[in-house]
RNA sequence: UCCGCAGUAGCUCAAUGGCAGAGCAUUCGGCUGUUAACCGAAGGGUUGUAGGUUCGAGUCCUACCUGCGGAGCCA
């Protein structure tokens, strides 16, 4: 059996294929019969005209939605058809036939698709969007692979908080103590840093924070490059090339699926380095003004950490993604280094994503000098003995680095332009949402 | 954790405190080019749960449950 797949059906016109999926929707028109089919990688219109062939009308008018068939027929070229081809079918062949699949071709609420992600994935928009998350995650391991970053997973079950800021999931760990699932892999790829020179870690990471905003999932995927001998700039540098070479390669490949999405193209065409870079004073200035003109509701003070609303506001005043350079230590991990004219500031940096999607990537210069390592984790109250290894990172050549973390998910959300980002990842796990 | 909104047929939603309704889906019938096809007919209900007010509650009140949006927190 020649099997061939929706999206190469163009190269056969005037062939006959067998189309192997799963009947998307049908119309029925007298003695013609359009079923609509998928295969995963597309969906094409098959046509049964019934005086050609009776019994294999019947059959087809009888097939319920998401019935499993093995199709056979001519491909034809058809104007009409929105991939340029359509199949006059000659044979069927049913795998099963379904009845009473729960998601119709027609409006459903949030909680009933939630419900049904397992089945809600089959569809057009959903296909488009983990299309699109695809190409993100191959791009950006592509971006870092080819600039000489090996790829060192840092472990998921971790024994005490990296950053010791966050809410985490507490899991037991045989019979004494608890572990953690991780909330960054950053300070294991300061070893691997140490190791490769440039290292990155790429998968899941979990917080417990009771968060429900379009925004926020407790488990998402991040990607985190470091770089050993690099700076706050190399940081910055290296986060402006991934996105822009990321959302290149998105445009060049996921076109369709940005078109089935919507999405405005001209928005995601005009990302191209460099993106604007701000300091936190001036961040603090533009915030401020947009209090004095009324678009923020509160007045933002120097050396408090931005919300919701003000990252909105930051990323409105620019058509590209905006650095945020610079933060008060104090609203920062231990881990960062600080400025040397300024030692109050942190050398950490985030990119704020434009139309609103919050912080995408962040990140900084780590901390090089093993005292001042020593008072940050006595300041923060955080356990010595958990941390002696990460400090041996000081004592045995240490130098200066820097690396940043990207979020998957919100960088997905963006690019295709959708509300949520419960619908750029397969099976979200949100505040209320553990199932399916 | 806090604030706000919602829950009625399988799904999406209507119903001034006064007979429980429509579209889609399903089943049956019609149609040779449909694009969420269309036209006709039929079946389909413990109005989230528990209590209260009232002659009468889907509708008003109280509590709880479930979900949604946001805040805080966070990426």
């Amino acid at each position: 059996m020649n099997q061939v797949y929706v999206n190469e059906l163009k190269n056969h016109i005037g062939e006959e294929v067998t189309l192997k999926g799963w009947l998307y929707n049908s119309r029925s028109s007298g003695k013609l019969l359009f079923l609509l089919v998928r295969d995963g990688t597309g969906i094409v219109q098959c046509v049964v005209f019934k005086p050609n062939n009776e019994s294999l009308f019947e059959t087809a008018k009888s097939l319920g939605q998401e019935s499993s068939i093995i199709v056979r027929g001519k491909v034809r070229e058809d104007a009409r058809s929105p991939i340029g081809v359509e199949l006059e079918v000659t044979d069927l062949e049913v795998i099963q036939n379904v009845e009473g699949y729960p998601i119709t071709p027609k409006e459903h609420g949030t909680e009933f698709l939630m419900d049904h992600r397992h089945l809600w994935i089959r569809s057009r928009r959903q296909h488009a969007i983990l299309r699109i998350r695809h190409t993100v995650v191959k791009a950006t391991r592509d971006f870092l692979d080819n600039r000489g970053f090996i790829l060192a997973d840092a472990p998921i079950f971790t024994p005490n908080a990296c950053e010791g800021t966050t809410t985490l999931f507490e899991v037991n760990y045989f019979d004494h103590d608890k572990a953690y699932l991780t909330q960054s892999g950053q300070l294991y790829n300061e070893a691997t840093a140490a190791a490769f020179g440039r290292s990155y870690c790429f998968g899941p990471v979990f917080r417990a924070e009771r968060s429900k905003t379009r925004r926020h999932l407790t488990e998402f995927w991040m990607v985190e490059p470091e770089m050993a001998y690099a700076t706050l700039d190399d940081v910055m540098n290296l986060a402006e090339e991934m996105v822009c070479y990321v959302v290149e390669r998105v445009l060049e490949e996921r076109r369709d699926d940005l078109k089935t999405l919507e999405r405005d193209v001209s928005k995601l065409e005009r990302i191209k380095a460099p993106f604007p870079r701000i300091h936190y004073d001036e961040a603090v200035k533009i915030l401020q003004d947009g209090y004095e003109k009324g678009a923020l509701e509160n007045k933002f003070e120097w050396g408090g950490d931005f919300g919701a609303p003000d990252e909105t506001y930051l990323s409105s005043q620019f058509e590209l993604p905006v650095f945020v350079h610079h933060f008060p230590a104090s609203i920062k991990a231990f881990y960062f280094e600080r400025d040397k004219e300024r030692p109050e500031l942190a050398l950490g940096a985030d990119l704020l994503a434009p139309e609103g999607y919050g912080e995408i990537v962040g990140g900084g210069q780590r901390a090089f000098d093993l005292e001042f390592l020593e008072k940050q984790i006595a300041e923060h109250n955080l356990p010595r003995e958990a941390f002696e290894w990460y400090l041996d990172l000081r004592r045995y050549g240490s130098v200066p680095h820097a690396g940043f973390g990207m979020g998957i998910e919100r960088c997905v959300a963006w690019i295709c332009g959708i509300e949520h980002v419960r619908e750029t990842i397969p099976f979200p796990r949100m505040l209320y949402r553990l199932r399916p």
